[in-house]
DNA sequence: AAACCGGGGCA
DNA sequence: TGCCCAGGTTT
């Protein structure tokens, strides 16, 4: 009788899926791909990362090429894919990596986890898949298999030291990286959360909620609260040339990327007449409130009023004027975007 | 231990 | 529209 671990890699090798990031058999897997990849799959999709990633390899083939842009350049290659802290972390990294590596990647947990962004998860993938040690890869696509197929009677993520333990079990003692990946690409495709592929399941035979029909009540979920709603206003302000007034966010959230001008968002909306007085601009005469947008946020719902002024020989310091075609050259983050194109239709480039 | 941090895909 | 998701860092 063929083991677990034996399944999966057969069906991993049959179904041949095809990422950009993945080594092509003969070839070593690169650090610098794997690295890249996996910090953009955090909480990311292969179908959005994809293009993302080709851009990247692209603009910056190795981690020296990255380690030499600057964090604007960065910024903007990342604009759109979310939580931008990655985005600073990566490129912070990439310059330990250069300066301190030599540009060689570090192979060992030690030394893996001291750098930004990479935790125990990212961690334990790279080993895996780009040096093929062994280690224990435990992302949500593992926690699901793992949680269907032992029956698991916690939500996978409150006994982590269980997880790796029951892991181990069906791990190979060889080709560490490949199993890695045929267990999220199960994950992914087969062992999906909603609809489980079960009868097509190349491992369906070991799976204890398969024997009961019970697959569908695994994992056990935690009780999710409720998101809050906040509200703001935006300042679109153009001058005779049609020039838009933009400025760099200093707040944590959403740092470094740029801005049309808003208040700080609560949770009790903002009165026309309070908004303007918390503006940058609180002497002129604004317009009535011309357009609304909704944006969610893994934390919170923002609604944003947009209001207007046209205003020429602005004198403030933190920000600028930007032409509209000059608009695509700066990181906006898809919230932003959502108001620029509410004011000047899609923007380009994006 | 819990809160914080975005966005796109999909039913 | 609501729910889902290839985590790490900060507090």
């Amino acid at each position: 009788m063929s083991s677990f671990s034996t399944k999966i890699l057969d069906w991993y090798h049959h179904a041949q899926r095809k990422l950009p990031w993945r080594a092509k058999d003969p070839i070593k897997p690169n650090p610098y791909h794997v690295w890249l990849s996996e910090i953009m799959l955090q909480q990311t999709t292969v179908a959005t990362v994809i293009a993302y990633f080709l851009n990247f390899t692209e603009k910056w083939p190795d981690v020296n090429s990255l380690a030499n842009a600057s964090i604007d350049e960065v910024l903007h290659a990342w604009q759109g894919l979310g939580y931008y802290s990655r985005a600073h972390n990566l490129h912070k990294t990439a310059q330990i990596i250069a300066t301190d590596y030599n540009g060689i990647f570090p192979n060992t947990e030690e030394f893996l986890l001291q750098l930004p962004g990479i935790g125990p998860y990212t961690s334990a993938a790279i080993r895996a898949i780009a040096f093929n040690q062994k280690s224990l890869v435990i992302d949500g696509n593992v926690e699901r298999i793992l949680a269907r197929v032992f029956r698991l009677p916690f939500p996978p993520k409150d006994d982590m030291k269980q997880l790796r333990i029951v892991l181990e079990t069906l791990s190979p003692n060889d080709k560490f990286g490949e199993f890695a990946q045929s267990m999220m690409d199960l994950g992914a495709t087969i062992c999906t959360p909603k609809n489980p592929k079960c009868d097509i399941c190349p491992v369906n035979n070991f799976c204890e909620s398969y024997k009961n029909l019970t697959q569908h009540l695994y994992p056990i979920e935690k009780l999710k609260a409720k998101r809050p709603q906040k509200f703001g206003f935006v300042f679109w302000v153009e001058n005779d040339k049609g020039d838009i007034w933009i400025r760099k966010r200093e707040n944590r959230l959403l740092k470094g990327l740029m801005e049309i001008p808003s208040t700080s968002w609560e949770i009790e909306n903002w009165k026309k007449e309070e908004a303007i007085a918390n503006s940058p601009w609180p002497e002129h005469s604004w317009t009535n409130v011309i357009g609304q947008v909704k944006h969610v946020f893994t934390h919170f719902e923002l609604y944003l009023n947009i209001i207007k002024i046209k205003k020429s020989g602005l004198d403030l310091e933190d920000g600028f004027w930007c032409a509209q075609k000059d608009l695509k050259d700066h990181a906006f983050p898809t919230l932003m975007h959502k108001v620029i194109n509410h004011q000047l239709g899609t923007l380009k480039n994006k």
